[in-house]
DNA sequence: CTTTCCTATGATAACGTTATCAATTTATTA
DNA sequence: TAATAAATTGATAACGTTATCATAGGAAAG
């Protein structure tokens, strides 16, 4: 039973002082040591199979090189890219990355709060799991919030610009010629939407089109991706045998836009030559569906890069503190479900 | 500039040494103190606002309370729901969860493995990146795979029955009166795809149907879902533009088979009518396709507690040596694209 | 040749917890 | 009641690294 190796062994070993040795191997490369003794610690580390005790380490210098995510749901499709992104910037970077779902719980997300702070992570990026979620257990450790809500003015944000996503949408039925736009919408957690139905309103306003109360349509919010479809299935299909049709659905996320077509399909209504449809997000099911879903695409991946490089910044010098804000334009991508009226 | 507070401050405060504060505040519970002291030290920290120091305790007892799980793509929709199975069992047991992707890339896995015992992780759950991956860096930290392959018979795996699992689907069609039944099959990296046509030519045989080899549609392997798909639906065009129709497809996995659904529809065939489709696994696209894909569900959330059970286990009896494999069945979930000749 | 200054290395003290063993108190038994 | 066993508590040594300060060894300047 022979144990671990330490930088004391490996000092040994090359006839250099523990001081030099921990120079040459710790993470860090402040170059303070010529290149002849590096490469005698190097092979002597080398040869006796000296591996670095990263516990140690971050135990004497404070720190864990790990960063947390706090997010809703990992099996939200809206979710896996965004971690993705995030993921790789860290890597890059050397930080691990320690992923937590609060299920839209708010307890078990205080919960996490706590953890982290338990923990001794260097940072945090948290998709708030509702509107009033409270960040003051964080206190102390840098964050980065994934919204663009002004219920969080005063941290640092990341977000897509959705009020213009929604616009941007909008805008597509029309110049195919829609004038009877509906909307589809479903309660939401994490954010107030009710600026949804003004930002509907103000369209039909704007471009002089009749009241747009007949063309709302709501779903309960749900946890799950599976029960908020089923939700919005349900509202769609009361909605089309209870009142005259629309020429086109806007859905708030795909999830709703992919219920608004599965029952038009059922129910007959050629998509998009009878009706078309457009959701919000971007998720794989809308490349998947019939037809191919239209979307308001947030690219997730990119908020994710970012996210990670704005909290890197805070976390690598602590002086700065400017509160960033960024947003993020959304993009059109038109397919299959939307064509001329 | 006050320092944190530490156990001696406890100590001082309470007037007990700093051994039996220890004992209280350690995370395990060993019982060893009497109510009343246990009272005196719990109020005395939270008066000075004592908070463990998880690094310093991670390090003196040499572990991390952190495992890591190591997949392809968190991207891909079979992934997110293991992840969560694992997470949640994990988050119980005290322990974080780290997850690492290695983009199907065999040199960043390997890296991953590195990483890990660099890092001193308790333990490990794994999905091979591909059939060769080299888990003899892993020496000395226990880990569970995610695969049913018998490639990996020396160690601990869990996985679903696929080969159960196609024969079910293959049943289904065939109990729905299909005879002429196709399979649509992609490349894998992570295991050998064989064993599919195998199993194919033996249901022809055993049903005592016609030879088989008309019906065989593959695509190639691709590394993201939205690339696989659009790969499967080309192939399915290409086939369905020079061979006969068979009445049903049976796809190795959903995206293939959500690829069949499309071109279908696109090519004004009707599903379930004209054309049965089944797939496997049990993504989200396929819930909310047109028409719903049926499917061999995998259940992933139970695969991925189940792996952390194992886990769990190996890592807190070290002692017990025995290979543990589990296989799981698949389970037939019956949805509109599938229907009687 | 001496002095000054810089650079490379050495010696050693933390960091805050857990683990070990000794000392003390309390409960049990003869 | 004394003796013994058990339950609590106390004193203190690690754990392996990083950080600080001191020292030696050369190069540059006078």
């Amino acid at each position: 039973m022979n144990k671990r190796k330490t930088i004391i062994d490996v000092a040994k070993e090359c006839g250099l002082s523990q001081a030099t040795v921990a120079r040459v191997l710790n993470g860090q490369q402040n170059i303070q040591v010529k290149d002849k003794t590096r490469q005698r610690v190097m092979s002597a580390a080398q040869k006796i199979g000296y591996r670095r005790n990263t516990l140690a380490a971050n135990f004497r210098r404070q720190q864990s090189n790990t960063i947390a995510i706090s997010i809703p749901d990992i099996t939200n499709p809206f979710f896996p890219e965004l971690i993705k992104g995030i993921q790789e910037k860290m890597r890059d970077e050397g930080y691990s990355v320690i992923q937590l779902n609060n299920e839209w719980n708010p307890k078990i997300e205080e919960d996490h709060f706590q953890y982290m702070v338990q923990t001794c992570v260097d940072g945090a990026i948290i998709s708030p799991s509702h509107a009033g979620t409270d960040l003051s257990t964080l206190e102390g450790i840098p964050f980065v919030l994934l919204t663009n809500s002004d219920l969080y003015s005063e941290y640092d944000t990341i977000g897509n610009d959705s009020k213009e996503g929604m616009r941007i949408a909008l805008d597509h039925l029309y110049s195919l010629g829609h004038r009877k736009i509906a909307l589809l919408v479903g309660g939401s957690m994490s954010s107030d939407p009710s600026w949804r139905y003004d930002l509907f309103s103000e369209f039909y306003r704007e471009k002089g089109l009749t009241n747009p109360a007949n063309f709302l349509v709501t779903c309960d919010y749900s946890v799950t991706s599976t029960l908020s479809f089923l939700q919005a299935r349900r509202s769609m299909e009361t909605f089309l045998s209870e009142n005259p049709p629309p020429t086109a659905f806007f859905a708030s996320n795909d999830i709703l836009g992919l219920a608004a077509l599965q029952v038009a399909n059922e129910k007959g209504i050629k998509v998009p030559e009878q009706l078309s449809v457009i959701g919000m997000d971007g998720i794989f099911s809308g490349e998947v569906s019939y037809p191919a879903l239209s979307t308001v695409r947030k690219n997730r991946s990119e908020i994710g890069g970012i996210a990670a490089q704005i909290l890197l910044d805070k976390v690598k010098k602590p002086k700065d503190w400017s509160t960033k804000k960024v947003v993020l334009p959304c993009k059109l991508i038109e397919r299959g479900s939307t064509g001329p009226v």
